[in-house]
DNA sequence: CTGAAAGCGCTTACAG
DNA sequence: CTGAAAGCGCTTACAG
């Protein structure tokens, strides 16, 4: 059997709250007696039931994280930074993969996820705003990203469309007038793809440049998307001096069309896109993008959901917090 | 305060171990008795307190995975499997990074994630087989990767040699002669690199073509490496008419080189990699590429954890599984 | 087939 | 500052 606090207790000659204190810091407590305890502990090699604390406490000291697939970069990415700044908070993260499915997203917002976990950070992909609402439990839940917009919820999210605005206007800057936009539909708005076409549009306006349709190349937002738009593009004649990706692998794939049509980029063609994923630091050449701000959207939003565990935050309206953006500039638009 | 057993067996007339009987699945139970004790599960909404059942049966149901990181997409998407199949058979996933680090691998082994978790999937990417052996405490551990082959343990690995093997002896078959390969160093051995170059080397035996120390480039496994490879063997003039790079990513960095310089894949230069991650088949042309199986890596993996820990796997010695590679051919070696 | 009792290992009021 | 008691909500022998 495993040594447990009564044997603690009996080796050093104390009651079993004594032992209970020392465990949980409480701070009267005479020096001898803490060292008592503590060497009792080291000698005995005893360590606590993490389970039997979470009965008796209701807490576990574990986060839950919702997201679609681990598989996706960007999720990967973001996974392991909650869970590293949880850890320096004395906190674990149990992850959910919901794959954008409306009864994956409710089960893990009402299913036996909720018990074993103090409090969620949940992305919706296909839940409403509504339903949320309705089925967040009694728990705190803070959002992550931009689809739900409500006051009565926290949320962590980027600055989509002002990084997207000094990006393109990034490439303005550099005397590019025929900005391509790869990845965005006209009647996008309140998502990702929306609000980062917005911040193009505003760009352009802010210029004075005419916002010319024949330059949007619509499509999914993957490498081939990229890659297929820029053919398009070239195929009809449509003249342009730069492509803003929404995304990095978009860009990605428009620039690797680009080079092996024997385009030069940036020289011909400047290409930048929105993500900084890993990928666009060692693409060549190198990717100017926008880093969305994933160490803060993963601190805030941790730190935040922690404060509301341990009533540390105010019981006011939700908290709204939008990282800040960092222009990355390098070789495919300088 | 939410409901409990009691209230359960309260509500339909019964003894609390009647209730637990119904929970779980007990096979001698009237069913006139099993259907009122559902009713009153239904008609109050009782939900089983997990952290409870914990502490009373000593298991958590969740499985410990420990690996690097999870923004590497092989660890990303390897985790989001597992995850997926341990989830059919009634398990969670707790994931712990370990930064390949052995003094976290160390505390992952030991420590309180332990307790939370009835068996570890773990990858040793710092720590030797005795330290594994010797600090991997009494529940059981399946190991994931091949730096460790020792009769002490389960593991549950790729057919590095075998696949290399494969996938160059293909490009052979097409007519190629001067095969470079990428990402090894002559003096790799046991790891993934040295049995790959060991499998490389057999095929070229196998087709009674000498080995040309020449065309090997090191480097690290990352898209830069498989660029820089290509452009110093072109530069120094080394001729090649395929390359095989160790890992997915170097070999689409060593594409990328060969089509900015105008050399045609797979008409001039035929192109082959290993993993088989997403990016391989959404790049232009799409990636010729081994895959190591990782389906079958995560469902022989969980199933053999899952009967170490339920007692139906006899203990014998160690369990060794080498999940089947499948050759996948694509447009760079068709 | 079902019941009454014990106990998993902690934390939490309540005293003193 | 410390102690004795209760109890979190289950499962597990033990009876019958």
């Amino acid at each position: 059997m495993a040594v447990t606090m009564n044997d603690v207790a009996r080796a050093a000659g104390v009651s079993l709250k004594t032992v209970s204190n020392v465990l949980n810091d409480y701070e009267f407590i005479r020096p001898a007696t803490r060292q008592k305890v503590n060497e009792a502990i080291a000698e005995l090699g005893y360590e606590a039931n993490l389970t039997a604390r979470s009965l008796r406490s209701g807490k576990t000291r574990m986060l839950g994280l919702v997201l679609s697939d681990l598989s996706v970069p960007y999720y990967g990415e973001l996974a392991s930074k909650l869970m590293k700044v949880a850890s320096l908070r004395g906190y674990r993260v149990l992850v959910e993969q919901s794959d954008a499915n409306v009864d994956n997203e409710l089960s893990a917002l009402q299913g036996p996820f909720r018990q074993l976990t103090d409090g969620l950070l949940f992305t919706p992909l296909a839940m409403e705003a509504d339903a949320v609402a309705s089925s967040r439990g009694n728990k705190p839940v803070v959002l992550l990203g931009e689809y739900i917009l409500d006051a009565r919820f926290d949320l962590v999210t980027m600055k989509n469309e002002e990084a997207a605005r000094a990006v393109t206007a990034h490439l303005l800057a550099g005397g590019r007038r025929r900005v391509a936009v790869v990845g965005a539909h006209p009647e996008d708005s309140g998502g990702s793809a929306g609000l980062r076409l917005s911040g193009y549009r505003k760009a352009l306006e802010d210029a004075g440049i005419a916002f010319d349709p024949a330059l949007m190349a619509p499509g999914g937002w993957w490498r081939d998307a990229g890659a297929a738009a820029v053919a398009g593009l070239l195929d009809a004649g449509v003249p342009f001096d730069a492509v803003f990706g929404l995304n990095d692998t978009l860009a990605l794939g428009a620039m690797h069309e680009l080079l092996i049509r024997g385009i030069k980029v940036p020289q011909d063609v400047a290409v930048a896109g929105f993500d900084d994923i890993d990928e666009a630091r060692f693409a060549s050449p190198s990717l100017t993008t926008v880093s969305p701000g994933m160490d803060e959207i993963a601190e805030r939003s941790i730190g935040l959901l922690i404060d509301r565990i341990e009533g540390l935050q105010p019981e006011d309206d939700g908290v709204h917090v939008e990282a800040d953006f960092i222009l990355k500039i390098r070789e495919s638009a300088p």
